[in-house]
DNA sequence: ACATAAAGTTTGAGTCGTCAAACTTTTGAA
DNA sequence: TTCAAAAGTTTGACGACTCAAACTTTATGT
């Protein structure tokens, strides 16, 4: 059984991977992520080379493998649970959960997980709109665009938030922008660094480009 | 913040101060409860002396200092509150979620905790009956007398499980000897080695001393 | 009362996860 | 093209927790 720290490490570096464009993570950015020095992250991507995890050639990029995939899913399908439920039956803030869950996800053994998931009705996604992976390893990623793509006068629907950073998620919660909520692109700047929505009638939001790239969204 | 091992002794030493006549625990029998060597379990002796949660004489009893009963009766009210959520909430099964909630106990923030326990109603007891310390540390502990201690006739209502072994918990609730169960002494076997108790019109159980010894109850 | 079993302690060593700091390789800008 | 900054690695050390095994103290039964 992997460790809480490994977890936690190849968890990092499942999502680090789906972030960079070469797919392929590297050692401060994780260490980062982690919490720990570069040196410590290099040890221990090597511990996890030994254990078949990550493939990891000197001085380059770190990849999971199929083994690691499947461990990386487990945690994410651990970690999406918690934070559903820690939502949607405890009604904790939606920018705290993150760090609850964090903590949480190492300790549920698979029956309480299968029984957790029941009672929550079997959730195809947690709060933020992220896809929880079957018992079986399986996600099935949401179609949408970002929000910066759509012209003006598009009607779209919020399917995901793609930062767990605390001060975005207050920030997106405060504006209402949670999925399921739709809204229209009423603007776009000349230059495009910027992205006003409507959310309701009388209520419009405006959103950097920089942040409408963290949001999904999909027609009407 | 103590670490998570460390509650860990700390929680058992309270269980087996409570349980042992003289109030104080044993290093071999602290060991054996905390599943580590006696040498180990006297290192961390010396560690918890050291931050003044237990006091140790050399070559005599352990017990904790009020520091210390402050953290285990912390680390007993998560654990308590996680049982009821896990039996009442998740229907996990009576003996199997001692285990569950050993783990789960040293993951909570007390923000979280609160609110499970709101969740829950504020429950003043778990499902083995075992009082639920408040968020200040008190504890009432339930009247009630052991089972073997009543006689011949008596109408009583079971209250707490004293003993969170696995075996002897699936026992118990097999035998439907819940907390909240009302139950009639039958017979004594004349020598008190045995209690025969009428648990419903037609459905007797015979216990053990041994066993009578490790279930409270009280009148009506 | 005294031998010995049981309880408790010490010692030496190992694993896991971490750091700081010195070092090497890669990369990107002048 | 070249050289400094960024990325990555290595080294030596440490703290937390553990074990096995040798050792000391206390308790117990005849």
């Amino acid at each position: 059984m992997a460790t809480e720290t490994v977890e936690n490490y190849i968890k990092a570096i499942y999502v680090l991977c789906r972030e960079s464009p070469s797919g392929e993570a590297g050692v401060v950015r994780l260490a980062q992520e982690v919490g720990v020095t570069k040196g410590t992250a290099t040890s221990m991507i090597k511990r996890l080379a030994k254990s078949k995890l990550v493939k990891a050639p000197r001085y380059s990029g770190v990849t999971l493998t199929a083994m690691g995939k499947k461990v990386a899913l487990d945690v994410l399908r651990r970690h999406r649970i918690i934070e559903t439920f820690l939502v949607s039956t405890l009604n904790l803030d939606w920018a705290d959960v993150h760090e609850e869950a964090e903590r949480l996800e190492h300790a549920l053994s698979p029956r309480t997980l299968d029984r957790l998931d029941e009672f929550l009705g079997r959730p195809s996604t947690d709060p933020h709109g992220d896809p929880i992976p079957s018992a079986s390893g399986k996600v099935s990623e949401l179609r949408g665009k970002v929000l910066s793509a759509y012209v003006k006068g598009s009607k779209v629907e919020i399917v995901r938030i793609l930062d767990q950073d605390r001060a975005f998620l207050k920030f997106v919660a405060q504006s209402g922008l949670k999925p399921g909520v739709c809204v229209t692109v009423q603007a776009l700047s000349p230059e495009g660094d910027s992205i006003t929505l409507q959310v309701k009638r009388g209520q419009s939001v405006t959103l950097s480009q920089n942040a409408a790239a963290k949001i999904l969204a999909r027609l009407q």
